[in-house]
DNA sequence: AGAGGTCAAGGCTAGA
DNA sequence: TCTAGCCTTGACCTCT
């Protein structure tokens, strides 16, 4: 609580300094001090005596007021004061009594449809600072001698402020929405930070995949505590399971990328479907299709710059199958791509920032995918529109690396 | 704006629509009136579409977008996206994502060249500019020698341009891939640090720039099928493509750059550093580079079932080349990628659909990119993280396609 | 006429 | 919650 003694002086710059009396100084934090604007010296706050930093609706206040005012009109709230409509505002005691301070604004003239009075003209400004400055001058220095400084202790008789408070409950709660967004207001990128040594070896190895990152490939895939994602096992609907029947044994990689592979997932389903680029993943594969995309992945990698890769007609087939299976994995994604931005669009638009699903991390398996080439964007030349660019995404490997 | 209450509601497709009170419904905006200035009818900003008040920075615009360039400008801000670098910009919105409120002021031809900077004497700005060019063009290729393989410092010290302005940015660079990404494209979305020097440095030192594309440069539109843009000559930093071949005509090419891309957009300034896929572009490829991207999409393209692809030597230079200038820009889309996911996440929460950007088109243009292999997700067993997956993307082609 | 400047209104968001 | 300090916007203003 800022104390009500307050010696206003200018700098050089014309520059007005804020200097608290040092009653306060007891106070740690106060630390914040509270900066006046270096504009025009409004003089005091006509409600509470702060210092003003401008004329608001109407007439010169402090930013507080200017606040309160604004929040008042804006939620009709009706105070009530709980003494006789007398206490008197100022800047310790402004927040005691609402009515009050309410009353006081009005009184003073603010007023929404006060306009603007116009600015005040540049010479006469100039002027008034001049004179301003001088008069400051003179004042602080016999202020200083005096060094009397009364803070017109309010007589609002000192009262708990919440209890004193009108609070008017019909206002509010229209929009649920903004309630929402209250609730979440909080930090939202809590998000995992990618450890720099997976980066680290990502760039130093190009990812290599070694010994060790296939058995944890195969640990994760085989098993049982491998856990999937409720929702991945949920299929809406039964969709040709034909196969449902051999389902038990794992050994069928039909099977194994039918149960990952919700070919059922509603359409516009999703807790984590969000995963940006995951969305490529096509399923799990199984120990026998991991082995050919190890040996893709190998080959891939043991020249990063160079897309020539040999493969043999397993391979290739492995790769057309994947391509298969991807496509409709791909438009689904493309779809969702869509929504997903509408969606962020109008969080955006709202303010929403909590990520509910932050913390939520989805089970991914290692995967090798391949996307259709799409439409990714219309080209206009001229204002019209000239074509559109198609794009191919040829291939996408994932490897397991362990966290510390 | 929203003084009376706001209501929300869903619509037929989820759609959030807003709805003001009724009072207000009739006049989308009417209700602080704006007076135009009546002088001459300017029409519509190009900007934000509302009335123009004259013709600022090269365009009719309005006050608010006149002031929110200059503003821009002049503390050199980075702006973000939060969408897809492709929101709509009008009177009602024109302030909800700054990134492509800005964009559209570039895109409109707004000049930096406009901005009076402070207020040096046309004279002596004009003779600091001069000896700044030069000072330029003898760094550049200062530094092009030293910068063989990567020109990843940051360092660009662009002094020039700030010994101009009024105030001096200790701001420098503090994030190499920043400047370094420095790369384009308003258009294409990407990322964009608009960095005059680099993007001069590559202009004439590293970019093949011929006779061709100083045509296409000067009339930005004359291909119909793929048009070309003189923010694409950004590209991010040196690599020695066959063609180094000096540019006699690099006057021309600097000129028509100054033109459309204001010399003096501080060194850090981004336009907007989103755009999840898109940020795979690189950059406007020359000619000769665009050969080897047409060469190997339709090697791709040809069957696309088939990863077995046959490359010659400059080829695979090629595309050792975009997966090194790629890393960077790859690393930031990661990044944002994640802020996306998040809001995303948010939108599905609270079921919000629109999607403001829906109707803007991109214009992207041709190219091709190679992630490193990234980190895609963490994935979890029993509760506790068992480690990430690294994923690798290996190709993207865009190509152009007519439109009917 | 257009550049830059001004500053009230409103928005945002720590702190209390 | 509410407060209030600080920031951004843009209509208006002054200057060249």
């Amino acid at each position: 609580m800022p104390e009500s003694g307050l010696i206003i002086k200018l700098g050089d710059d014309n520059e007005i300094i804020n200097t608290k009396h040092m009653e306060s100084s007891a106070s740690p934090k106060s630390s914040k001090t509270k900066r006046t604007r270096l504009t025009f010296p409004f003089g005091a706050c006509r409600v509470c005596s702060d210092s003003a930093t401008g004329i608001h609706y109407g007439i010169a206040t402090c930013e507080g007021c200017k606040g309160f005012f604004k929040r008042s009109i804006l939620r009709k709230e009706k105070y009530r004061c709980y003494f006789d409509n007398s206490c008197l505002i100022n800047v310790a005691n402004r927040n005691r009594c609402k009515a009050c301070r309410f009353r006081q604004c009005i009184d003073e003239g603010m007023s929404v449809d006060g306009v603007k009075m116009g600015r005040i003209p540049k010479l006469v400004k100039e002027r008034a600072l001049k004179e301003l400055k001088e008069q400051k001058l003179k004042e602080a220095a016999a202020l200083a001698k005096v060094n009397e400084v009364h803070g017109r202790e309010s007589s609002c008789s000192s009262l708990s402020d919440h209890t004193l408070e009108n609070y008017d409950p019909n206002t509010m709660e229209t929009d649920s929405m903004d309630s929402h967004v209250s609730s979440i207001q909080r930090d939202s990128n809590l998000t995992n930070t990618y450890t720099s040594d997976i980066f680290e070896k990502k760039l130093t190895l190009h990812s290599p995949i070694d010994d060790n990152d296939i058995e944890i490939l195969n640990e994760v895939h085989s098993s049982p505590t491998m856990e999937l994602n409720s929702s991945q096992l949920q299929s809406d609907n039964a969709i040709n399971m034909t196969s449902q029947s051999t389902l038990n044994n794992e050994e069928n990689t039909q099977i194994v990328y039918r149960t990952k592979y919700p070919t059922f997932l509603p359409d516009d389903f999703t807790v984590d479907e969000t995963e940006g680029s995951s969305k490529q993943i096509i399923g799990l594969l199984s120990n026998e299709e991991l082995q050919y995309a190890h040996t893709i992945a190998n080959k891939l990698s043991a020249n990063p710059s160079n897309l020539i890769i040999e493969l043999n007609e397993d391979e290739e087939k492995f790769i057309g199958y994947l391509r298969n299976t991807t496509y409709d994995v791909y438009l689904r994604r493309s779809k969702r791509q869509k929504q997903l931005i509408s969606r962020m669009n109008q969080m955006i638009k709202y303010n929403i920032q909590e990520y509910p699903g932050d913390n939520a991390t989805l089970l991914n398996k290692p995967i090798i995918c391949l996307d259709e080439p799409s439409v990714s964007s219309t080209v206009k030349s001229s204002g019209k529109k000239v074509g559109y660019f198609v794009r191919y995404t040829i291939c996408v490997f994932s490897s397991l690396f362990n966290v510390d």
